[in-house]
DNA sequence: TTGTTAATGATAATGATAATCATTATCAAA
DNA sequence: TTTGATAATGATTATCATTATCATTAACAA
């Protein structure tokens, strides 16, 4: 069954329709591992796909993002970035930023304990706060190997 | 010994020159344990200190974060906020964010096994990805007391 | 095939922040 | 203490990312 079929069908159940501005973008996030920017989104399918709007990109994402096909990344300075989001269930990865260029790096393999550390974090939390976590979010700042 | 003494002293190490709208900001940080917007410092200082310009505002706040006065905090959506930050030594800590409300509170006990865990994981990312780990940023989002 | 209506793309508007530049204030040295 | 070099200020404009508006177009249920 092709990605796109699935997508589709996923998509329906949000009661929205399915059009090429849609497939174009899940399309292109799906078949790169960087962390692309609206801009660089726009730039990109502009080729294929002459006369889409920068609007469309931004209402889009958005949507992917609501809908839980993509993840939005945010680091502080400059665009949001985004990111193919393979399943629904809790695949968990966090970022490694690069502070010189910017570049954003997934980091997957910490989660046995991270996975404990963090519920016993949000256990403390509920009860010290009062503060129901329902997601995390970790962050390593540095310098990849192309700048240090 | 006052608090502007000790500012004016360890600003001077930055060869700046010691300004009314720099202590100001750094007063109003100090006295409040809100994570306040260029925004939010320019509306409340004006009070204080009228004709105080916006652009003042953000080139003092990023002197005095680059000069290690000040945290930045970027939670996706909105303006940045900024933090007072005590001491130039490792205190450390993390926030909650409200989803709903957009608040920010301070969390800052977990540290032991925490330091572990990010020990551990900036060795491992150190050798699998040649990346130099200089800091890194926890954040757990739900809703807060009031929220809920 | 068609009618309803959601999605698109062009454009303007907004909000946050940075750049420019003439004026003013700080502070080291006289 | 004054003074002079120059850093900082505040007014303004520019820029950059994103959102709002709205007429036109396309998706898809019937």
């Amino acid at each position: 069954m092709s990605e796109t079929y699935k997508w589709r069908h996923r998509f329906r159940k949000h009661v929205s329709r399915w059009t090429l501005p849609r497939e174009s973008i899940l399309d292109l996030l799906s078949r790169t591992s960087k962390h692309l920017s609206a801009k660089e989104i726009y730039i990109d399918l502009s080729e294929a796909y002459p006369g889409i709007g920068q609007s469309t990109i931004y209402r889009t994402l958005n949507l992917l993002v609501q809908t839980g096909f993509l993840n939005k990344i945010d680091i502080g300075d400059g665009p949001s970035r985004y990111e193919y989001r393979p399943s629904l269930k809790k695949e968990h990865h966090h970022h490694l930023v690069c502070t010189k260029c910017r570049q954003i790096i997934d980091y997957s393999d910490f989660s046995e304990e991270e996975d404990q550390l963090i519920k016993k974090a949000e256990k403390n939390i509920a009860g010290k706060y009062n503060f129901q976590v329902q997601d995390h979010n970790i962050e390593f700042y540095g310098l990849c190997k192309n700048c240090r």
